[in-house]
DNA sequence: CTTTATATACATTCATGTATGTATACAAGA
DNA sequence: TCTTGTATACATACATGAATGTATATAAAG
């Protein structure tokens, strides 16, 4: 067939990303081979190996286009000059929520992500790098809280550590779920109050308070 | 080689689903041929065609073996004449937990479902069946709670079904998360503290409390 | 005229399922 | 107890199909 335009070629790219989010969640990453991807974009393997090294870098790309975004999102809010951090953690969930209902794009890559591919070496850097900003994510949703806890708006004693792991659970297990059965619940209308709920165990709770289950005071350090 | 004695058959079959599990959570299901579990076991592929069908067969009775007594345990605890279901079920989720850890069995199967396999169609009955599970653990808990009520261990207005599925996502992300980078916490050490903190917010928590935000009283309908 | 986006053709690898072989466990009869 | 026939547990061999990567062709863009 003939060349493209420059502009030409840059659609067929996100074609085939699309056309890869869409066949990949059908099948399965593994299950999918990049004779189907080309089938369901209307063109040929060839046009593939153009844009792509091969299935896993088609895969990684696909993935950083929806991470970069998110990662943005929140980094921008684990500011530590943010008057009101409990809040921007409260947006930041929710928005991840909603979002994953409202946008295509993060919907099918987080149903790929977290039910239908491998977390195995072989898929490529992906695997390690989500890893790493899993850990990343850890670290800044505990620096956020210390931040909250500094403007009271969380119990002096709270151990910032494991709430942050209980709060990234959390927000994996509802989104993993949802995606799971999306008719089980309307994850975009009770964002906020799942959420709130969430919030609730960090800001009533004393459970996560150092020192044991002391109302809510001293023991800081 | 010569025929085996049934006992011998009977070890032979456990061997095989006990490498598949080593196996498969390395290399992920797809990318492990029965010709590597066969290798690893020591054994040809045709031991393995002698036990099970394919390789979707040999992973959906790898499932059963560990899911069938988990769900036993499921069942037990939601018995509507026990005195103390908030007890129980908090019993239940330390439970799993800390089985995931001590138990290997456990361990693998649910690494290799939450992280190495993926969720589609042609995995067998597995997935169907899976997904059928869920949405039926979803409904126990939810019975489970309302005997909570019903024994003034929960707030009156709490609203069932979204605690339920709230508990779920939880639990799900818990041990997807551990399974994901065990090193972060102690998940059987924690276990209970981090319980504690999920039922924190179904006790204290005014979010799931049906018809607005009410302390805790009345609304019921 | 050269480069590039995509199509086409080809060779290779690998996993699967099945068909067949083999030697022994097991059961029944003498 | 000894024999004998059959079922069985597993190995071996083979045929098939599918996916991959690469090499090459083509025609228009630049």
């Amino acid at each position: 067939m003939a060349r493209k335009t420059k502009a030409e070629a840059l659609e067929t790219r996100k074609l085939l990303l699309d056309t890869a989010e869409c066949v990949f969640r059908k099948q399965g990453v593994s299950h999918t081979s990049l004779n189907d991807i080309a089938a369901a974009a209307g063109v040929t393997r060839g046009a593939i190996y153009g844009h792509f090294r091969n299935k896993v870098d088609l895969f990684n790309q696909m993935y950083e286009r929806v991470h970069t975004p998110i990662q943005a999102l929140a980094e921008e809010s684990a500011n530590p000059e943010e008057p009101d951090p409990l809040g921007q953690l409260h947006n930041l969930l929710v928005t991840i929520l909603r979002q994953t209902v409202t946008d295509p794009h993060q919907q099918r890559v987080l149903d790929i992500l977290f039910l239908r591919c491998e977390h195995i070496e072989c898929m490529g850097p992906i695997i390690e790098l989500h890893n790493q900003y899993y850990r990343d994510a850890v670290c800044r949703t505990q620096r956020t809280l210390g931040n909250a806890i500094q403007r009271g708006q969380l119990p002096r004693g709270l151990d910032t550590r494991t709430a942050s792991l209980a709060i990234h659970a959390w927000i994996r297990g509802m989104l993993t779920n949802w995606l799971f059965a999306p008719d089980l619940f309307d994850l975009d209308s009770q964002a906020e109050q799942l959420v709130d709920g969430l919030f609730d165990s960090l800001k009533l709770g004393q459970a996560f308070i150092r020192g044991g289950a002391k109302p809510a005071a001293a023991s800081a350090d």
